[in-house]
DNA sequence: AATGAATGAGATTTCATTCAT
DNA sequence: CATGAATGAAATCTCATTCAT
């Protein structure tokens, strides 16, 4: 009571022991979710994880559904970033800067992502709240950059938005086995090559320049 | 049992009834399944889907997990077949109706294949057992047909496996939205125009043919 | 319908195989029930070893405990046929005699005595109605044979009750291994050794005859 | 855990805490065991009789198994008093005694005792861990007794084994007509006077003197 | 009568959440 | 605030009994 008041250092002190302690539950939290899935999480082993009481939990978060939304929302900011970053695509270098960001991102998120992925897949709140828009932000980003090279003749006249969803999976290939947790992320060397390859493919296509194929129209 | 053949016809009837019995469950199962997860799923909503008690199911099925193991199963009939299919790729047309085929097999087996895609992302005795060694056929059968193109000079020197898994991501970008009950599959013509469109980007890239841009070396 | 009447022999005829099947089940039972207990015992399990459906059982017993009731009455005769013998008592070589007798009914009879048993033994129903009076009759006959004695001076002036309950003990001793399934039943001359060893210890204990230790009075 | 040390008082209090609540647990399941057997206890009896919640109970012990295997444990301590006591018998009164004994265990652990007898009836892992070992160890020394005192001439040539079994049901008879809750357990006068009846029979048997009757040779 | 699948009540066990300390 | 035992609702699974064939 009398020694919270009116220190506003201590009270940011506080605040700062406070966002520490949520923290440190969230990581702890996106490791076990994404390994065992959510459902097969349970709060014990989160406080476990945690190095804590499991009714200490809840001083933080007012249910086990919170602790998964504050991990989805934890991958929020990155994923923002990503999709200022494609924004601004300007060269076939930025091109490749953003695939090489993208492999940053997850490193650092890995655990937070897989999570998301996972329950995304199954729970429909999850799904629109934290993966719709942003993909359908990147897949515009992507869609508009794409239409803006056809439109100057750099780009052969494809199909904007589904070559924009094709050039994601394409990418999401690279990544999915390691966010799964069957290979290791890639090195900073192997995701800049990656991403070159990735790019490569996209622009050019598999076919040598001399043998294109006839390549007819193509829809939405 | 023994004793009481010399009625064929009787006990394939028995068979047949327990058959369809089973199908009855796992078709309900796998549907609940999709939509909520393997782990969101209690046996009573099986039971009550398949409109039977829920003492009835373990007349058919030893366990809840059975009956998953059994819904994954239902997958692998119509993979194998796309499997083998890939595995005779020899022109571009063929390559788009190994595309259409796989829309097929999803819009016959969805609720099997969004099940499976979902507990596989969890469960590793599931991933091991059911998708590894059939993702792992399917890519060495595009492998391989990408290296002979390219030793043949009709595709470009590109890393073979790499851009085998990519486009297998291409791919599965346009039908993962469907599988998870995003976008309602596309109609026939619709699926043909989609893979048409994919084999296009695979074969000749976004990049106008005169403007082909530089592409260096490639990794594993 | 029409076979059913006014044949007696006949309908003995139907009487003999109704007879028949009942003892397959009540063997199988008793079996099962000794190895595991009844309540570890499903119906499931005692049509197997009767080798028939599970419905099938209710044509012959109204209840799974009904079965188990069946089996108890089983070893009232055998267990009546002790009790009389006792009742002649005349000689040490009568009382060997009986021991004997008591070995050769838990041969046939091993799986519905130790049924019996083991139910006794947490039922309180089976108990009174299959063992209290059983015993108490045995324990009766005993008794009155040893006062007898006392009063003709042959045997020394001990409690008799007392003595036949120990003497009822000491000789359940020689096969309550064998009822558990420890030891196999001894075999004919075993049995005759062992009967004599405890018709032995009972009349003459242990000590050398001129080293009798003093012996106070006895209890009720 | 380790770093919350310097309250060793508290961490005992906790630890006393636990150790009544899981004895309530026990006394209350051995009561019930004992009267209907384990197999027709439910969970939730115990829960009733020891007064919490049905979860609580999981809170102390792994499985409704692990409660009848803490039962059993419990009378791992007063038996092997007994096997001690048995072990150092050299006079008639110390014979006595260890009788007297035998009953003043049987009262305090009445139903886990109870429990045991009955539990090893059905279950070989019971039997096995808790029975043979100890019952085989009384024998023994029982038999040891026995022996050396036939050596001496102090008893008559007897098979010392078989005698050692049949003193041991021999007193099993007197008690467990109150194990089974049939009798109420005898008084402390009452039980001396049992132990001096059973020792007295053992040693001189019911022949009176002078009339011992003709006892022939004896086997194992 | 014989069959064996269907039933549903009930058993054991798990776990998110609460709350007294 | 931290703790962790208590709770009880709910989940999975078993099995005696019934009943249509």
């Amino acid at each position: 009571m009398a020694d919270s008041i009116g220190q506003p250092e201590a009270e940011s002190r506080r605040q700062r022991r406070i966002n520490r302690r949520r923290r440190r539950i969230l990581e702890a939290a996106a490791v076990i979710f994404a390994e065992n899935g959510y459902a097969n999480t349970t709060t014990k082993a989160i406080a476990e994880a945690a190095d804590m009481a499991e009714g200490t939990l809840y001083n933080y978060f007012a249910s086990k559904r919170d602790i998964l939304l504050a991990v989805a929302r934890e991958t929020e900011a990155p994923m923002e970033l990503a999709v200022l970053e494609v924004a601004d695509l300007e060269e076939r270098a930025a091109m490749i800067a953003m695939f090489e960001m993208a492999f940053s991102i997850s490193e650092t998120q890995l655990p937070f992502m897989r999570t998301l992925v996972s329950e995304a897949w199954v729970d429909d709140g999850i799904l629109e709240d934290f993966v719709i828009g942003r993909m359908g932000r990147i897949q515009d980003s992507l869609q508009g950059y794409i239409a803006s090279r056809i439109a100057t003749g750099l780009f052969r006249p494809v199909d904007p938005a589904l070559c924009a969803r094709m050039a994601i999976g394409l990418f999401g290939a690279l990544i999915l086995p390691a966010f799964r947790g069957l290979e290791p992320l890639p090195s900073a060397p192997a995701r800049r090559a990656l991403a070159e390859a990735a790019v490569d493919l996209i622009l050019n296509g598999l076919a040598a320049k001399d043998d294109a194929q006839a390549s007819p129209g193509h829809i939405a």
